[in-house]
DNA sequence: TTGAAAGCGCTAACAT
DNA sequence: ATGTTAGCGCTTTCAA
């Protein structure tokens, strides 16, 4: 491997002229320039990064926190965030903190030892008290996530907005017994959806009781689990919101099984808008979420941090969910009949 | 940020002493150690990882090279690979190659400037002359691919028994007229994959049509099409092979909405047993990749290789996939009716 | 058991 | 326009 002496010998120059050339600066004359490229063509020179990092205090690296990454939603924002860091010249350190505030403490630790330039976070684990610590040795920008007493940029969903939205939808559509599942993940974020549901059926008079609200569902097994629950419950909902597509999936195949007619039988709310959402049947109403679009200001923000240097800004990127209208919450036929 | 040297200083010792605490080295007495101790915990000392990259020439990162990450495949492949490395001390960096030759040798200059102590890749666009001169700065390890060429350790699945299987299975089932999908993309295993199948047929005695032969089909959407040129041949296949669980779910989608019977009208098989095959209906037979193994070994071998410095050696990891037996390939009621 | 000193490869003052 | 030199933070001979 040759270093930049090497090349500075057989061009017969210094390491100063031959730093220039691979830097672009100025004062170079093209002479010297072109000498110190066929040297470095010839010797296949390339610089060497570790040298360049201590060297200069950064590290053109990027970690991204995500608790796993098989989920659909995460694997999309990171095939996002990393086509965004390589077109700055980032690469992506992937860390699963598969729910551990331990692991999750130990990434930030990259912070710590130089390794990485900055941090996204797209969910949290431990307290803010504890990250917040982390701030002096780098940025830190929270995408998907929201903590209010939090001193950094933070890209986000309004949940509060997407909870009161979905609510509504099924409301308009006449349904009165409204399920609610949650993934048993507490975040601020959580906490503003389920507020905005609430918010949407109490303004229809609508009392929410909390035997309808299913918590800790994520998985097709969970759905299908919930279902079985539901239909024990005296008054079973007419809809549900499932938090999730899997969960989605997991009861529509559960309900057709049980010989249930959908929509009609059970309206039906996903999220995230999965592909298997357009093929299953009927085919889920779900949440689009702006993945690109959060993804790519995620990375914009923490490049202009990691450049200006700044670590602490209270700074939000709010965005906005969309419904994607489908099947699962069509009129449903008893109800215009009896209308 | 406080350096080695703040340590040594309050601890009253040497650059030297610290950093054989550091590193566990024998030789240092009980009572320094705690010393030393002490004042990294008081100062919050913490190892700047790239004077270590520097100084020990090697960087505790390995690079995986993807096509795509979203691809449900891929996202469990890094996942299992992350936390591999993680138990190994190593940092995994993500390199979508998005199917560009360019692209390719770009992270694989990762090698040469040592950003990376090694390279796993899941996929090949250039031609392996090009990559094998990349041997001469670090290991690779193919993983999901092989090279018969290649002089380098490489953890794949017998293709040509997986398409074997396949094609027998739908044989057993009575089928004749099968048909047969692939992705478009090139490769020895895609190769291997394809004569397994064809060598099934021949088997037992049917000459595979290359008019049943659907290429560059790997989305839900290209499933729906191929459906529509289905039902457009004279002589309309019984049973295919969609190469992908999303293929068979784009075909299912559009059968079922023409009013076809499955597996009654065509018997489908599906790859990489996806969550939705078993939500769909009919649920789909497809096939299993032992993808938590094959990435364990790439991560073993690497990390095997990394350590003898070991890049160049002749090793295949062969494994094997396995067939998911589901209703949309179940005997036939005609087939059964008239036998 | 401990320390002094050299050096990994690079960049940027500073001098010329 | 080019070169000299110091030093980023760490580990490792080598010497004591």
């Amino acid at each position: 491997m040759s270093t930049i002496e090497d090349v500075a010998r057989l061009a017969g120059l210094s390491r100063t002229t031959v730093s220039r050339v691979l830097n672009d600066h100025p004062y170079v004359s093209d002479e010297k320039k072109k000498l110190v490229q066929q040297a470095m063509e010839h010797l296949g020179y390339v610089p060497n990064s570790a040298a360049r990092s201590l060297r200069n205090q950064k590290s053109q690296i990027i970690a991204v926190l995500i608790p796993k990454i098989s989920t659909p939603f995460f694997s999309q924002l990171i095939e996002i965030l990393e086509m965004a860091a390589s077109a700055k010249g980032y690469q992506l350190i992937i860390c699963q903190t598969q729910f551990s505030k331990q692991k999750e403490r130990s990434y930030l630790n990259l912070l710590k030892t130089k390794q990485v330039d900055g941090v996204i976070m797209t969910s949290i684990e431990n307290d803010w008290s504890i990250i917040d610590s982390y701030l002096n040795y780098g940025p830190i920008v929270l995408c998907n996530e929201v903590v209010e007493q939090a001193e950094i940029p933070m890209v986000f969903i309004n949940q509060t907005k997407s909870g009161y939205m979905i609510a509504k939808h099924l409301l308009e559509r006449g349904h009165k017994h409204i399920a609610y599942c949650s993934n048993g993940y507490i975040s601020e974020g959580m906490t503003a959806r389920k507020e905005g549901f609430i918010k949407a059926l109490a303004e229809a008079g609508i009392h929410f009781q909390s035997k309808l609200h299913f918590e800790r569902v994520s998985t097709v097994n969970d759905g299908k689990h919930i279902f079985r629950e539901m239909e024990n419950l005296n008054i079973c909902p007419t809809a549900i919101f499932t938090g999730s597509d899997a969960v989605a999936a997991g009861i529509i195949s559960e309900a057709k099984k049980a010989g249930w007619s959908l929509p009609d039988d059970l309206a039906i709310v996903g999220y995230d808008n999965m592909e298997l959402t357009e093929i299953i049947e009927p085919m889920v109403t779900t949440v689009i979420l702006p993945v690109e679009e959060m993804a790519s200001k995620a990375m914009d923000v923490i490049y202009e941090k990691i450049h200006k240097k700044q670590f602490r800004s209270f700074e939000k990127h709010e965005f906005a969910s969309k419904l994607a209208l489908r099947d699962s919450t069509m009129f449903r036929r008893n109800l215009v009949a009896t209308s």
